[in-house]
DNA sequence: TGTAAACCCGACAAAAACGATCGGGATTCT
DNA sequence: AGAATCCCGATCGTTTTTGTCGGGTTTACA
């Protein structure tokens, strides 16, 4: 389970955005100094804008810029814009060939299932503020004990 | 982000597994009725058996088994078996290429390091006795009011 | 109004990862 | 000895990833 460039250059490229936010559209150029292969960023950034995460301004002294403000966008939407859904099985979300033969009860759907809750809910607390800020709280652990 | 087949697969095998606990040797035929290309499977159970995850007896009556009780072997090992471990960026586990300009104080590093250890203790959380009973709790959510 | 600075977009391509398949070797039960 | 098994490395086609490239469009500004 590996996240792709893709994911991480974009959240490269979103940080570096909070960090101007405010200072007007940020060139491609101005992203230079991220060290990211400039041609393929500038894909990036177009997964970014379709997902409504940033704005762009064309023409001479345009650029990219947040469309919202960093506390209200989260890891989960910036990963999501990049690599699609979160998805362990995709008898999950769509229509698979038969998972398993056990179709009816699979037992492994349950934990994709779980897992997939799970994760997006994690992904889902981080803002990019809270990165900014490096507010990053562990979960309170289990509950209670299981006896 | 996604799970590949491996990861799949190898679960329904650890369950496949699990429910014939105490039962002897499980050959690779009679992984048959999961429906999964067999000689794949084999390389599979290679992995997990290296992993020490199962053990096998070979020749004739032999097989695949459990080398730990269902309650002992967790999602995580499994997954990590097939997949290696979990990993968002190479600079959390090992040395990369410059991750970003700066380097230094890298806000995306700290970002890394929480998802890979919330998501791995999520996955070490849940054994394969767990996913028999389907007993899969939701975490109780975020601790307390921000404020 | 022209031109340069930007973003936009689709096509292409190399490289890596994935998802297997295959053939033969090593064990061990009977 | 022979059959049932697991073991292992090589190979291989496909898909995904990770880019590159060329040309088009938009817009500020002189």
């Amino acid at each position: 389970m590996r996240l792709s460039t893709k994911g991480k250059y974009g959240l490269y490229a979103m940080i570096f955005l909070a960090r101007r936010h405010g200072e007007g559209p940020q060139s491609l150029k101005a992203f230079g100094e991220l060290n990211l292969p400039e041609a393929y960023l500038e894909q990036l950034l177009g997964s970014l804008r379709r997902a409504g995460l940033v704005s762009t301004v064309r023409g001479t002294q345009g650029g990219y810029l947040l469309s919202r403000e960093p506390e209200n966008i989260t890891v989960r939407e910036m990963l999501e814009a990049m690599e699609g859904p979160l998805r362990f099985a995709d008898c999950v979300t769509e229509s698979d060939r038969p998972p398993c033969a056990h179709s009816g009860d699979c037992p492994a759907r349950g934990v994709w299932e779980y897992l997939t809750g799970e994760i997006n809910a994690l992904l889902g607390r981080i803002t990019l503020s809270d990165i900014l800020r490096q507010n990053l709280r562990p979960i309170e652990n289990v509950t209670e004990e299981t006896k």
